[in-house]
DNA sequence: CTATGGCTTCGAGCGCGCTCGAACGCAAAC
DNA sequence: GTTTGCGTTCGAGCGCGCTCGAAGCCATAG
């Protein structure tokens, strides 16, 4: 119930644009059909970040990986999993200093559960926060381009332009607005 | 019109919580009543960067500030104006680099507002994905959250956590989801 | 048999955006 | 007259998250 919720909320806002919902419901869906096991160069490629980037979790104890015989790193499928979850908490601004923490905690063992729900919740209510923050800029913005213009306005026209009446009225340069 | 429209829409999405809504809408709104003239203090106060900050700006060519006889920095309407646009572009996350740009641009004078409007469309542009970004993290988030815990699982009960009969049944541990 | 290519480890380096400290100046308060 | 406090300039340093390069190993291709 919340799930599909959830989900319908999330896949309504990719909508509009299409480059970044094709790789975002990847991230979303492929947790399901995850090979066996995988080398750095596909796991890179699943995650789009580098194999350095990789070994770079793996020194910062993020995960650990298996090496086969010729050393070579194999990721069996709760590692991708995992890399899966912390590419996407990284993604959304988690600091590898809580990354870190939190696994710290899984691999202390299941009493460790209502902390790490803690930590979650923590970081849903951070991204909440960014969400509104980058709201309230995009509204700004959105509003500073279709102010703009004014003697000269090319791509303005395709805006709603008639709320300029509310300001100073002074075509060259505006009053009320930033000088820029 | 597009303007109250945009707003309102803005002003939507705070309701939730509180402490961010404060300065938040300060922002938005406390382009009208600027002082005449300004301290480096009362303006870091204002927009809620540190002097420090201030000093590093006005080096990166971002704001030109005249003196008063003691060689203080003395930012007028204007300067101040410009700061609170700064400070916003900079919390969404438009890199300095594009910010010494576009200041470049309005230095440069009333031809560039083309190549400014452009660049401020493309700053949109970037907040929107980054937005549509969060939400599908958040969403991720939200959902783990719901159906974490299994046998512990205090703060649990207070999300809806019935889709987890979507999940193959196994109390301690999930099979289906992430490792952690 | 030698390339070529992809992997390994290790430590160093980098780009970004501040952030700080040192050394100093001026002015009002005690 | 000294202390307190806020400002100045300058250059260096820092925290974060990668990112890269060197030197070497191994396997397959030509």
């Amino acid at each position: 119930m919340a799930t599909d919720e959830l989900m319908t909320r999330a896949l309504e806002m990719l909508g509009d644009d299409g480059p970044l919902s094709v790789e975002a419901i990847h991230r979303l869906t492929d947790l399901a059909d995850v090979p066996e096991s995988m080398t750095i160069a596909e796991v890179a490629d699943l995650l789009d970040i580098s194999p350095h980037t990789l070994r770079y979790y793996e020194r910062a104890g993020l995960v650990e990986v298996a090496r086969d015989g010729n050393g070579h790193r194999v990721y069996d499928a709760q590692a991708v999993r995992r890399l899966v979850f912390l590419t996407r908490m990284r993604l959304s601004g988690m600091p590898m200093r809580d990354l870190q923490h939190y696994i710290s905690l899984v691999d202390a063992g299941q009493h460790t559960t209502p902390e790490r729900l803690d930590l979650l919740i923590e970081h849903r209510d951070t991204i909440r926060r960014r969400i509104r923050e980058l709201t309230l800029s995009l509204t700004a913005v959105e509003y500073k381009i279709a102010t703009y213009g004014g003697s000269t306005g090319p791509d303005v026209q395709s805006l709603d332009t008639a709320d300029r009446t509310a300001l100073p009225y002074e075509p060259p340069r505006r009053a009320a607005l930033p000088a820029d």
